[in-house]
DNA sequence: CGTTACGCCTAGCCGCGCTAGGTATGTGGG
DNA sequence: CCCACATACCTAGCGCGGCTAGGCGTAACG
């Protein structure tokens, strides 16, 4: 799939995966490509750097947690990140009804 | 409407628009931002230098076309740029599909 | 004990679309 | 009759988002 379809999606995609609860950014690739039906192939290059400018905006927050030994970063969205997700939801409605508006089909 | 969201849907929207029939560019500006019911308001910085590349892709042909002593660029869709607006069709349905899965919305 | 999976990170490039400008002709109002 | 506006075309250059391509380290597994 052409890369470029997904800009300015990806801040929605990855809010709506941590919607669903803390995660780490490994997991957070998993999510979003699992949940996509293989649609997504999202790259650990394109999601960390995002994570990075999230938690900047205050938009999702992280803390260092222990698992077997090992260092993970879990990222939390945050209410600010849930009224942004909210906004960027109701943008892709407009976005897709208008898309359908001028390609012409009920999907 | 945050303006990357558009990303990679352009090519598609104009060989939408021309699919109805023959325009020129100007008209093609007005048709999309009028059958997206307001949603987009391109601009013709944006839209002419993409005209220019589908017809070098051959998606698209034009011919000049005299209109009350004016000079118009008059676009036409291409059997090959029939297929790639099918192509993009597709990959609208299933790029919308995965953005569905992954913010899990209906519309 | 080497390879694979997990898990984090970043410098730098590439390409799309927007900004901001330019040209020229028709049209309507004052 | 002239000025402003709509119509209609065009392009140089920039900004920036996301991908490529790398690097680092620890666990798990054969």
């Amino acid at each position: 799939m052409k890369g470029e379809i997904l800009r300015g999606h990806l801040d929605m995609l990855l809010l709506a995966a941590l919607a669903r609860g803390p995660a780490h950014g490994y997991a957070v690739i998993d999510l979003v490509n699992a949940d996509s039906g293989g649609v997504f192939d999202l790259q650990q290059g394109t999601v960390y750097p995002i994570l990075h400018r999230l938690e900047q905006e205050n938009l999702i927050k992280s803390r260092w947690v222990a698992h077997t030994g090992r260092q993970r970063r879990e990222y939390e969205i945050t209410s600010d990140g849930r009224d942004r997700l909210d906004a960027a939801r109701a943008d892709w409605k407009r976005f897709s009804r208008g898309v359908r508006g001028v390609i012409g089909e009920a999907t």
